[in-house]
DNA sequence: CGCGCTGTTGAAACTTGTCAAAGTTTGTGG
DNA sequence: CCACAAACTTTGACAAGTTTCAACAGCGCG
């Protein structure tokens, strides 16, 4: 076999499993493009990056060079303040970008790091910019994507804002639900891949009060909790909890 | 006067006072362009609207097609969830921009409301994309802004979630500060646009506590307040407050 | 001039945090 | 493969911080 042909079969490998023919494409940056657009998002989408639990796709203070998408797997991102006080600021699951936050100062304000085994894309952020230049789809796509991620934080804004922790918990637990539901699974039993207190830590609440709400909503028939295992058997409720007013 | 004479009267009004004579415009979108670019921007950003206090420049739930520049004056934005509450989401000072909330959906997520007399210049999203497409240097700096919102939220979720009451205010106050400083007023005394209601939805917190917090501030010689009007006297002294690790 | 809105202050109630102890699961090395 | 350590979870009792409720003061506007 010559060299060209190693590279030819290199190449081949990574076209495979690129963007054109990734069973993400509708959940990812490719929504609505043509064949020839995607075959250009590929070329930009070629390295992989695999992780195990526990490791760092990146880290506060690094350079930024590309966001990713994630292909498989599950990650949160925090902040960090001098005092060493940290929080939560997302759980992020496949489909999801990560990295947004480096664009602004061009050095990453957050830690992202793998809750189970993932697998991601890195997009090189620069050409992402000279593609979306060209394709009009793929730019107005990309400013949603950023536009959802403030929406979001805004309502995680709001949780934290005026909820108390029952209504903070059942949020989230319903939120999830729907992303899991979005992807295929199981919309009403989970697991769980982080901690009480990293749950806390996203809802603003220790992780004894995250742990007494799960007991709490398990006493009252919501759900089935044993340890990161979750049923959900009342959605509804869950539902009514937050519209609930209080006092 | 004929026709056209009335026309190019108009247009050139409303040259003489877009962009490219702008003295905001190191604040704003217009940072690094070239003098023929600037005058591209300048043709977008063609309309401009007056608010009194009170006015709302855009509501939830009306269509995105615009984001908007604040040339003068002050804003709040907030959200509502359907059982009545509601919370500020963020302060809008001159030269920073609105409505990015609008792009996810095509539909605005919150409210934008004018806390005193207030100018703003309307940016039609779609002709704005068109002319990052053309101009890389404002392509980059708009997805800049918008992750530096990311960030800025962020931040936010931090404050909600990790911080107590008077960390919080003293975080508030010492960001006003710098933002007012960059606009070259002084950072050390400046009047509040918005109320110890609109302060505490904004922290999480009543308006009771908000108002005890600024007493308490006052009792220890941090700061002078009368109302809405506020003199810093010891930065350093609330700085410290933020670092001051608890328990 | 007084009415309404905004802001301040006090006391009691409530929610969440803190500390402590014990139970459970997971991972590792012998 | 078992044993032990480490990490995580649950629960209770108590403390601290914030909200709630209430009363009142100050300012601005009609």
């Amino acid at each position: 076999m010559t060299m060209n042909a190693v590279t030819a079969r290199l190449a081949f490998e990574v076209v495979k499993t690129a963007c054109s023919n990734c069973n993400l494409r509708e959940l990812c940056l490719p929504i609505g493009l043509e064949r020839d657009e995607l075959k250009r998002l590929d070329e930009l989408v070629s390295t992989r990056r695999r992780l195990k639990r526990g490791d760092h796709l990146y880290r506060a203070g690094q350079g930024f060079e590309s966001i990713y998408a994630i292909r498989s797997g599950f990650f949160k991102t925090d902040v960090m303040i001098e005092d060493g006080r940290d929080q939560v600021t997302g759980f992020q699951m496949t489909g999801e970008l990560l990295g947004l936050d480096g664009i602004s100062s061009e050095i990453h304000s957050c830690n992202a790091i793998a809750l189970e085994d993932s697998e991601v894309c890195a997009i090189p952020f620069l050409q992402l910019e000279g593609l979306s230049r060209q394709i009009h789809t793929l730019q107005h796509h990309f400013h949603k994507v950023m536009s959802r991620e403030i929406v979001r934080d805004h309502g995680v804004m709001m949780l934290l804002g005026t909820m108390r922790a029952e209504e903070r918990l059942a949020a989230f637990l319903l939120n999830l639900s729907q992303r899991f539901k979005a992807r295929g699974y199981s919309p009403a039993e989970f697991n769980l891949r982080m901690s009480r207190d990293e749950i806390g830590s996203y809802l603003g609440l220790k992780l004894e009060t995250v742990s007494r709400a799960f007991s709490r909503f398990q006493e009252e028939g919501l759900l089935a909790v044993h340890q990161r295992k979750v049923r959900i058997l009342n959605t509804a409720g869950l539902r009514k909890l937050l519209t609930h007013q209080r006092a």
